[in-house]
RNA sequence: GGCUGGAUAGCAAAGUGGUAAUGCUGUGGACUGCAACUCCGCCAUCGUCAGUUCGAUUCUGACUCCAGCCUCCA
């Protein structure tokens, strides 16, 4: 079999990928907060991760692959007040719209998807063992991780906290011990989200959900874990010490750590503390989710993306293109194809590289429309590589086909009407009625094989 | 202040120690009644400067610029 690699982000370097258990991979992301529609930024991660699942897919016979719900958190908590709903009802609406969006957006459900409230035992197990081996202190009700406490801590982000402080734009608070400790469980008011626990009535603070969940899920140690790559320093820092700590010392927490670039938007990261963000939901209402999908893979993943308007462009004459070719090559059965030997997915197991992936589609395409070689091995490899990039999956006739506009049986009359003329050597009529229907937003094609039509996009 | 990445044609984007994939645009041609589709051809010396090397866009150093993290963030 053919190796994946994979950059490594502990390591930064790229890594032949070696699972634990060859039968079975682990894979963890990160995903939302669910305290409102997800902006397009947050898609970048779930689909690049996504694409990594279909690569693992294709390669081991079993893949678990969890993306956590975080619902709850002190935003949550004011947007509900704020909104008068109650915080079931409130993740609930955004869990939901999140799923919605992501399938919209031609990403596979994962394995599984574990939502935060259902492991606060789990987390409060977890800060118990942390106190109990002396990386964790309660202090005011406030349980916190001690960073002093292991010399990893700084390690996976390459810092050091003496650094850190210098410019730092830390709270010092005086219930820490040091103003690099984090919270990992916080006292709640009786009127705030709380459980009940040794440590009283409270909360989860720093992202202990993950470790919680991983270790419940996953396994003590799993294979992958993403996450864009703004997480990386606090909240991957964090969630690695805490995972490395609950366990035996000589056993990692997480064997291969991924980061994908930011989404820029005018050469900005589109964040939602900037308020320069647009809504999954409002890109879905305009485009196709499949155009969405192709246009972030268009760049290699730890790469920034620019997201402009002339990225969708170009993505939509690509797409244009191979369903083009899908659609010409109707008669063409698809053979077999080895994995081992097609360029689209020996592009993808080679770190992801999707730019190159599309590329090799793009040479295929060519191949294919001229009717050379090995057509049935072609159309195999076509197919199996769009599959792993999860694109190129309709039917390639309702692709140009389905819209609003003119009905099928006016269009296919005004062809009728067309043919006719050109019949007789009307063609100032036929141009004519070529023009109407392009007004109306329909193209027409004489081909060798006959007029064909589609609407303009 | 500390730490990360990046700078490749008009645009987008891979990649390599031996003069640079791919797509779009532009342009020349084939095909077509004309178009469209498709096919063939053309269009870059890889931010600046210096070093290592027979040879660097690819390695090293400096510089400039851009983005990110150090606060919730994918």
């Amino acid at each position: 079999m053919t190796q994946i690699k994979l950059y490594n982000s502990a390591t930064k370097q790229k890594e032949a990928f070696t699972p634990i258990d060859e039968n079975h991979v682990t894979m963890y992301v990160c995903g939302p907060t669910v305290y409102n529609f997800i902006h397009f930024g947050n898609a970048r991660p779930a689909v690049i991760f996504d694409c990594l699942f279909r690569i693992l897919n294709s390669a081991y016979p079993k893949v678990t692959y969890a993306r956590n719900i975080t619902d709850v958190d002190d935003k949550i908590n004011a947007a509900a007040l704020e909104q008068k709903v109650s915080i079931n009802e409130f993740t609930q609406k955004f869990t939901t719209a999140y799923q919605e969006d992501m399938a919209n957006l031609g990403n596979l459900t994962p394995t599984l998807e574990p939502k935060a409230t259902d492991h606060i035992q789990e987390m409060l197990d977890i800060n118990q063992v942390l106190i109990d081996k002396g990386y964790a202190y309660e202090s005011e009700g406030h349980v916190l991780f001690d960073v002093t406490s292991n010399e990893n801590y700084g390690k996976l982000s390459n810092r050091n906290l003496d650094d850190m402080q210098a410019g730092a734009r830390v709270e010092v608070a005086d219930y820490k011990k040091h103003p690099m400790d984090f919270v990992l469980w916080k006292p709640s008011d009786t009127g705030t989200t709380g459980w009940d626990s040794q440590f009283g009535f409270g909360r989860p603070g720093w992202h202990t959900e993950c470790v919680a969940m991983i270790n419940k899920h996953l396994g003590k140690t799993i294979d992958i874990h993403g996450g864009g790559r703004d997480l990386l320093f606090p909240h991957h820092e964090n969630e690695q010490i805490q995972g490395q700590c609950c366990q035996s010392e000589t056993q990692d927490y997480v064997n291969y750590w991924l980061h994908n670039g930011m989404l820029n938007i005018d050469g900005v990261k589109m964040s939602k503390s900037l308020g320069n963000f647009i809504t999954v939901r409002e890109l879905l209402e305009q485009h196709d989710g499949e155009l969405l999908r192709f246009a972030l893979l268009t760049s290699h993943y730890r790469t920034t993306l620019n997201w402009t308007k002339d990225l969708l462009t170009q993505s939509q004459q690509a797409l244009d293109k191979f369903y083009t070719v899908l659609r010409d090559t109707q008669d063409i059965k698809a053979g077999e194809s080895d994995i081992n030997t097609n360029p689209v997915v020996m592009a993808l197991y080679d770190d992801i590289n999707t730019p190159q992936a599309i590329a090799a589609l793009h040479q295929i395409s060519t191949d294919l429309n001229k009717k050379e070689g090995n057509l049935e091995l072609l159309k195999a490899q076509f197919i199996q590589g769009a599959q792993i990039l999860g694109i190129l999956n309709k039917d390639p006739e309702s692709y140009f086909k389905s819209g609003d506009g003119l009905d099928e049986a006016s269009i296919l009359d005004f062809i009728e009407q067309r043919k006719a003329a050109k019949k007789n050597k009307d063609f100032a009529g036929a141009d004519k009625i070529r023009e109407e229907l392009l007004a109306q937003g329909i193209e027409i094609k004489d081909t060798r094989e006959g007029v064909i039509w589609q609407r303009v996009r």
